[in-house]
DNA sequence: AACACTTCTTAGCCTAGGCTAACTTTCAGA
DNA sequence: TCTGAAAGTTAGCCTAGGCTAAGAAGTGTT
């Protein structure tokens, strides 16, 4: 049972508490990933499409039209999302703010992943993964590197 | 009905197949990251503690120890770690190989986040989440990027 | 109006990754 | 040595998010 307070050698490991602190924001971030990109898909679609059809979502997530049912209903259950039955997708005010954000933190990931050096597909792949787990502090450095990159003095 | 293939007007959706595609490869990245942290944490506590042992794992992953022993039970189908019951955990060649990996992605990522202006502790909190969903071709960009600011020619 | 096609839902299954409660094993100190 | 605390395991539960197969509900064409 050592104490690495009392004796503070050569540590790198954090406190475990704070250690533990990191992954349970990770787990939340994950919980929370699945509803950003549905809410984003569902507002593209209806910008884009006019409409937003399960079947849609279906073939844009790569997922069948059963898990498609199963999640926008938990969705619903959530407040995110209405649905009129072989009507297509709606979003409610939740879902309108959620899919608004999620789309600006995706715009500023991909902005910023081109300016670093990728090409603009692998910086649309990769901001699909990073989006969900960078954090405020670090959406904000990033729109500070683009600013200052667009605009230097 | 509509062709995006004929039209290709104001369209700024992905084609469906690549749309999925880049949703497969996060779906991939989801389920390979808790493997790699778990051999990331049990390769730190080797090297820093000179054992690991699954409550240390369980504190520091801030999960209860039956979720630890779940966890290290398929990692251990899998071939990553080897255990002597009651006598803490150890990393198989193919499980050092992978915590090797996950580790030196992990300090490209924090020292990145840091060059582009966070400070090191959130720096260390969004590795944790990014270091997963980074692709090769984002880290090297994230690579010539320091090696560009350590040595501007 | 009827038929076929598409869309959507339902039922039943699975795995990962969480949990608590209860039990077993090990270890260290009196 | 024995005994209590710590460590580890087991059993039983849960949710999210996948799947297939089968059936129901619209839609469109003739």
């Amino acid at each position: 049972m050592t104490d690495s307070r009392v004796s503070m050698p050569r540590r790198s490991l954090p406190a475990a508490e704070d250690h533990a602190a990191r992954f349970a924001r990770q787990r939340e971030a994950d919980r929370t990933a699945t509803a950003e990109d549905y809410v984003e898909l569902i507002a593209d679609l209806l910008r884009e499409e006019g409409e937003a059809r399960a079947v849609d979502l279906s073939r844009r997530m790569g997922v069948s039209q059963a898990t498609v049912t199963a999640t926008i209903g938990r969705l619903q259950r959530d407040g995110l999302v209405e649905t009129k039955p072989y009507r297509g997708l709606f979003l409610t005010e939740a879902g309108t703010e959620l899919a608004t954000a999620a789309k600006s933190r995706h715009d500023l990931v991909v902005r910023f992943l081109i300016a670093v050096g990728l090409d603009a597909e692998t910086a649309e792949q990769d901001a699909e993964g990073l989006e969900h787990h960078a954090s405020d502090e670090a959406l904000a450095a990033f729109a500070r590197f683009l600013a200052k990159r667009d605009d230097p003095i």
